[in-house]
DNA sequence: GAAATAGTGTCTCTGAGACATTATATG
DNA sequence: CATATAATGTCTCAGAGACACTATTTC
């Protein structure tokens, strides 16, 4: 390590030109925006299977300029009186009627730009509701917010976002330009300003915690059966897995209850509950 | 799902509604700090044996209030033509003269009056840097940023951050509130605002990153030893590993060259580098 | 040759993938 | 009894911890 140089700069003056930038240089507007992620039922094929379980985001179209009739995700402009996640807690509450019991802040996109009007970073959260706990403004047709089926597939390093609801479907596809989140968007056919980024990066960071933490349970309902819960892995993951190795991993993280499903067609399943001593670990 | 109650409000009043607010609403001043990581050799005992490793961050001297004296993290605020991992990175190079390689935005800290002044949200950063690369302005007792030694200890559910420096140690008690990097700080000898809680959550993201990810050999020169780069681990981890499974662990990620360590006392260890199929994967 | 560290070999345990097998419901 | 799904048993393989052992240098 080399000697330190002489300061031209004094303290003093160093914290007085500090404050001064703060005082007058220009400040950004900060919004809070979710991926609020649901996983509901699909359509029944058979009386005796489950219904396969589809992975589903909240969107809201704008109504004005700029990206009128696009779709973004909710959100809303942090207050000095709340933190970024209490700010994106009352757009979830708002926009869904659920307090969420998992809200996690993700990253915070900045680049210059990324809001036609103005100066404008998103910090993005990520939730995870149980469909069965919405008391969704969000159902019908005419409504300006709606939940689309989420999938994304790989193809030849590029990702295709695919988000459809009825008979609509938008797409956008990304390319890896360094670590995540750092995606190219190559096209997009409806997603506001650079949302298709964070959906993506939201999806990834959501397959990732599946992996090594317990917040699958965010999605379902307090007791489920473990067919379920591999579902909701399945759907997350995009891609099938084994039951038997599946069954193993989870035995620790749930109790058995006394209730089976019934009505089946076939063998009842036992209903399970997460076992209360069960946290989620760190990111 | 229940049915959509119609919107009292239209959605161009609602569109106007979020840019008044934006137009008039206060604004936060946005901040970029960065906890920047190196490891250093520490004191030769003996003529044979590697000297130990030692993990240290940089923090400034404040010169003015609040905090007046206290030590903080180096940072500064966000402009308007620049993301923030941008003004982070030129922060680190102000301060170091090194173009990091690897720099990683971790989280916003946003809790209000944080800065007892005004409304500034923290967007915290990590940064790895080898310390053979540092032109740094740092290093004498004289100067107002200084390299600290970083160790910390769990004791009864609390973590005890200590950063020392010659004679001068800075400490802080922290208690986990929720997930990281919700911290609560229970003491706090030396360290400005809510840095404490900073640095404990880059070291908890450092440590993760380890174990999963090849991030480590940022903190080395291109060639080093195995035996150095464990020393790495364990003083990032905290602890001691054993050799012969470190090494397995190790084996696909890098090569040998034909260069070996001399003049030791003992059998010389070959240099190997980081093979260059290998990228960090993702957060 | 003593001391110290570099580096390898091998035993065991654990956990996951793959797949076979048993259990229990409905029609 | 046919069928479908629930749930368990078991074989194998890969990776990590533990520790013994070999290799090579300086003094």
């Amino acid at each position: 390590m080399k000697e330190k140089i002489n300061r031209i700069v004094s303290e003093s003056e160093e914290q007085f030109l500090k404050e001064y930038r703060q005082e007058k240089y220009e400040k950004p507007s900060v919004a809070a925006d979710i991926v609020i992620f649901t996983v509901t039922e699909g359509e029944r094929v058979s009386y005796r299977r489950l219904p396969e379980k589809e992975l589903r985001i909240l969107l809201i179209r704008r109504g004005g300029h700029p990206f009128k009739d696009y779709w973004a995700l909710p959100g809303g402009f942090v207050q000095s009186d709340e933190t970024v996640e209490s700010a994106a807690q009352r757009e979830l509450s708002e926009e869904t009627g659920v307090r969420c019991d998992y809200l996690e802040q993700l990253y915070t996109f900045s680049t210059p730009g990324r809001d036609p009007r103005t100066w404008v970073m998103s910090c993005a959260h990520m939730a995870l509701i149980d469909s069965d706990k919405i008391d969704i403004r969000a159902g019908d047709d005419a409504a300006d917010a709606a939940w689309f089926k989420l999938a994304a597939r790989e193809m030849k390093g590029k990702t295709i976002l695919s988000l459809t609801r009825g008979g609509l479907e938008i797409k956008a596809e990304l390319k890896r330009a360094g670590r995540p989140p750092d995606y190219e968007i190559i096209n997009n056919t409806g997603l506001a300003f650079d949302h298709a980024k964070i959906i993506l990066y939201a999806l990834e960071r959501l397959r990732y915690k599946l992996e090594y933490t317990s917040v699958a349970f965010h999605l379902l309902p307090g007791q489920f059966t473990l067919t379920e819960l591999q579902q909701i892995y399945e759907v997350v993951l995009g891609k099938q897995l084994l039951a038997p190795a599946f069954r193993r991993k989870m035995t620790p993280l749930v109790e058995e209850t006394d209730i089976f499903e019934g009505e089946t067609g076939h063998r009842p399943s036992r209903l399970y509950r997460k076992k209360s001593d069960i946290n989620e670990k760190d990111s």
